[in-house]
RNA sequence: CGGGGAGUAGCGCAGCCUGGUAGCGCAUCUGCUUUGGGAGCAGAGGGUCGCAGGUUCGAAUCCUGUCUCCCCGACCA
């Protein structure tokens, strides 16, 4: 993409509304625009790592047997009476009527939607077991949104449900899907503390919190240190044994620690930070299934009622819990998985034809090759690209430059370390293709 | 929802107390000089001062109402 023609607008000064260093990155990188109170827009550039987020998540649902399908965001009150919720979720539901009168609802969550539409197509217990997911936007109308992204009103959110005929068979899909969960923040370049949580309103038995540490997140957590100690490459291989391993390891929010009379943790090991929760399972059993008259055939003829699940990821407020763990005072560092474009091009003089051809060279075979590239080919001094560059956070800067070229070289710089190396066009490109 | 604060150009702010031609920095546009880490000089464009009433010869400024946004607390993915 060529920035001369790209919808880019950064911003040197930091907006007043935003407190938060994700938050005010996000604003001033061009990535969104606040349209209401905890409303977001999304700019190109901040669609694009939306898009990467989700995408991320949506492999590693995909990968652990979970199939994709789309609910609407707009839903009956018909369909939260059968559960009790209506009455029972309180204001952060926004309800609305239609022209007719009809209650209608912007969807908090959709355990109601998914239990309806499972039961009225499933009687046997042949159809079991299934784990449906979506990825859709919510609304829940927060007292007070704050933090940019990390708490809107509206976000968009991956939501699974899982449908078991027995609590075994529960067990091995919650299973499944902390096995997912850790993958995929391992894949966001995120290191994410599951904390067994009390359940909330969404209710049940067996439920975890995913949370990044972060100083600014919103929970305080205690934990054991053994739990940082985990590799990247066990996460990514993770498997039940990696799920007893860390659900051994003491991990409580402040609130539950305090309850607890003999933290298990040795004193050198306990460690206090904060964490921003960006995901969170439940194994609830039957009361879905219960309350909306959801019943199934056994193999001996007898009915029972299925087993659920639960499963949620914050994507739009996970971009920022991963800016919140990755940034400089320069901008955002991303990680390569989700950044907007992995190379940044940069032609240093754009008012000089041999410099700009050589780079308009390079830009066409890294499209080429399939190298996500932004090209800087405005006419702008090298200060202001480079700033740029690094507030966005792009992973790789490629500098096409005269001094340079006189030379037969260019320059490539890697965001994360700030480290510079010299190299030919050849082996600069090599190294962005391989 | 309780408490506090703020709405003036795209962004950051001053002006308001003490009413009298709406300002500054950045950004934008033009020209020239520049060009390897947020350039310099000269000029220009852009604002019904959140909205509605009221007071007054005259309101960004005073009064009343209202909307919106932000912060602290309680609540939550």
């Amino acid at each position: 993409m060529r920035l001369s023609h790209y919808f880019l607008p950064v911003a040197r000064e930091t907006p007043a509304d935003a407190q938060i260093v994700s938050h005010k990155l996000m604003l001033r990188a061009g990535l969104v625009r606040q349209t209401a109170a905890g409303i977001y827009a999304w700019l190109p550039l901040g669609l694009r790592v939306l898009n990467r987020i989700e995408q991320i998540v949506r492999e590693e649902q995909d990968r652990a047997g979970a199939v994709e399908l789309l609910m609407p965001t707009i839903q009956s009150a018909d369909l939260w009476r059968q559960s009790g919720r209506f009455d029972a979720y309180g204001p952060e539901m926004l309800r609305f009527p239609d022209r007719h009168g009809r209650e209608m609802l912007y969807g908090p969550t959709n355990e109601e939607m998914i239990t309806a539409l499972f039961r009225d197509a499933v009687k046997s217990y042949r159809d079991f077991p299934r784990t449906l997911y979506h990825i859709q936007w919510k609304f829940r109308d927060e007292v007070r949104p704050r933090f940019g992204v990390m708490r809107g009103r509206e976000f968009l959110m991956k939501d699974a449900y899982s449908f078991d005929i027995d609590e075994e068979g529960l067990n091995a899909s919650y299973e499944a899907m902390f096995v997912a969960y850790l993958r995929t923040f391992a894949r966001l370049g995120l290191q994410a503390v599951p904390v067994r949580a009390p359940t909330g309103p969404i209710g049940g038995d067996l439920s975890h919190e995913f949370h990044i540490l972060a100083d600014t997140g919103e929970s305080a957590l205690f934990y054991d240190s053994a739990i940082e100690e985990i590799s990247r490459d066990d996460l990514l291989s993770a498997d039940a044994s990696t799920i007893a391993r860390l659900t051994g390891l003491y991990a409580m929010e402040e609130e539950e620690h305090a309850k607890v009379a003999q933290c298990p943790v040795p004193a050198e090991r306990l460690r206090s930070r904060r964490g921003i929760e960006v995901g969170h399972i439940f194994a609830f059993g039957t009361k879905y299934s219960a309350s909306m008259g959801f019943s199934v055939q056994t193999k001996d003829g007898g009915q029972v009622h299925p087993q659920m699940g639960s499963y949620g990821v914050g994507v739009s407020r996970l971009m920022g819990a991963i800016i919140e763990a990755s940034h400089d005072d320069k901008g955002i560092v991303w990680p390569e998985s989700v950044a907007p474009f992995r190379v940044g091009l940069v032609n240093m003089r754009a008012d000089d034809g041999s410099v700009t051809s050589a780079a308009d060279e390079i830009y066409g075979q890294l499209r080429q090759a399939g190298v996500d590239t932004l090209y800087d080919d405005r006419d702008e001094r090298g200060g202001v690209k480079f700033a740029t560059m690094d507030l966005i956070g792009l992973p790789w800067q490629l500098i096409v430059g005269p001094r340079g070229l006189e030379k037969g070289v260019v320059e490539l710089k890697y965001r994360a370390t700030d480290q510079r190396e010299e190299l030919s066009i050849e082996s600069a490109l090599a190294r962005l293709t391989a």
